[in-house]
DNA sequence: TTCGTAATCATGCAAGTGTATAATTAGGAA
DNA sequence: TTCCTAATTATACACTTGCATGATTACGAA
């Protein structure tokens, strides 16, 4: 008899792995990276749990995509933030720390997937490797951002203690978005972010909330 | 017969706990939480895995009773530093923010058993509950620090503003203490606790570095 | 000494894990 | 149309997990 319904669609390999991610992605913000089995992100991307091992060599490999996946996007958030805003450099520079923390970065399922990742980097070293590589990303760009802001004031700085307020900078902007990811209660709607701009101007030497009106 | 030696010894509850957690902690330092399972626990601390329901509800109380031990451990660690300075508060707040940012607290073991315990955080409301306990305790001594220092430099204060600095501050160690753990290779040695000395009071608007110098 | 009991151990179980394997089947090529 | 092949499924396997159970046994009290 001729087959009135297919029992499944053939798609690329790439949109089965990005609908893995996600649903791999999806399923660790809502219950935990222990909720990550091969079982339910199966069931949630809807297809035979033997997809996973089709498309990727292990379910490790699965979960480490998923990760570069979820720490590009929030780079890329973040620096979208920065770039859609107007272009003084000041202005830049407070997007880019209210972007950081403001939902969508700031929020529990990230910080809880980047912590279960954070305990891998430990004995990995394609794990510690990929760390590295968006750590330094993501504060290589705001080094960046504070260079023009200094710039722009007409504070000359070195090297050295540019890098130096980059790693400060970089330090508090974590700290808060880990504690708001976290502990979301303990923090009222915009005080991480109002928080974050003073704290960045204090370590700047510069007023940043004139220009950290939020969106 | 008499038996010539005995199959196993009594121990005091608290002993057995105490041990047990222990266990529990060098297993999760080492190979992460996933390895810390009940039997891989029962065989570091030599005994049978049936202590583990004996002396604790469940596994989950456990890793909780765990996490509260290190994360106490941490705090009275730094809190030391502070006690054990001179009565200057400018001191004992920089001796906190130094004791903070140097060894044994800043280690990659440590970090990576936080991490471990942060995911779980997510989705146990025991869990959660602990870190907000250990998270307050460690923000509410660093304020108290800071009231010392503004009270002492004459800088008069809101509690608001108190408030928001301690967060700022507690995160700007947050962060440090985390990427110092992850990628020791990143950072020179004493520049971590240099640049949270610096951070600090540039946060407070008041020179640590004189105080800083460190044990 | 004897004995009671709580601490400790040894074993088993049901559920869940990642992975391997072979059977299906969609969809393009000939 | 007819095949061929790779994508997809269904199923099973070996192993680990936390927890329960009942048998031991150390050790203080009587």
């Amino acid at each position: 008899m001729s087959d009135s319904t297919p029992k499944f669609k053939r798609e690329p390999a790439e949109h089965r792995r990005e609908a893995l991610i996600k649903a791999t992605l999806s399923l660790i913000a809502e219950k935990g990276v222990q909720a990550a089995t091969v079982r339910a992100i199966a069931a949630r991307a809807d297809v035979s749990q033997g997809m996973i091992r089709h498309h990727f060599s292990s379910k490790e490999d699965l979960i480490t995509a998923a990760y570069e996946h979820h720490m590009d996007r929030l780079t890329d958030l973040t620096s979208a933030f920065a770039e859609g805003d107007c272009s003084a450099p000041v202005a830049r520079l407070a997007a880019f720390v209210v972007g950081s923390l403001t939902p969508p970065v700031v929020d529990a399922g990230s910080v809880s997937l980047w912590a279960g990742f954070l305990t891998k980097v430990h004995d990995d070293a394609q794990m510690r490797e990929s760390h590295k590589r968006t750590y330094y990303n993501f504060r290589n760009r705001l080094e960046a951002l504070i260079a023009a802001v200094l710039k722009d004031a007409g504070q000359p700085t070195t090297a050295q203690e540019l890098r130096h307020l980059a790693i400060a900078c970089n330090a508090v902007i974590d700290g808060l978005w880990m504690e708001g990811g976290v502990l979301p209660s303990a923090f009222a709607p915009d005080e991480l972010s109002e928080i974050g701009i003073r704290s960045v101007g204090a370590l700047l030497g510069i007023d940043l909330t004139k220009a950290g009106q939020q969106t």
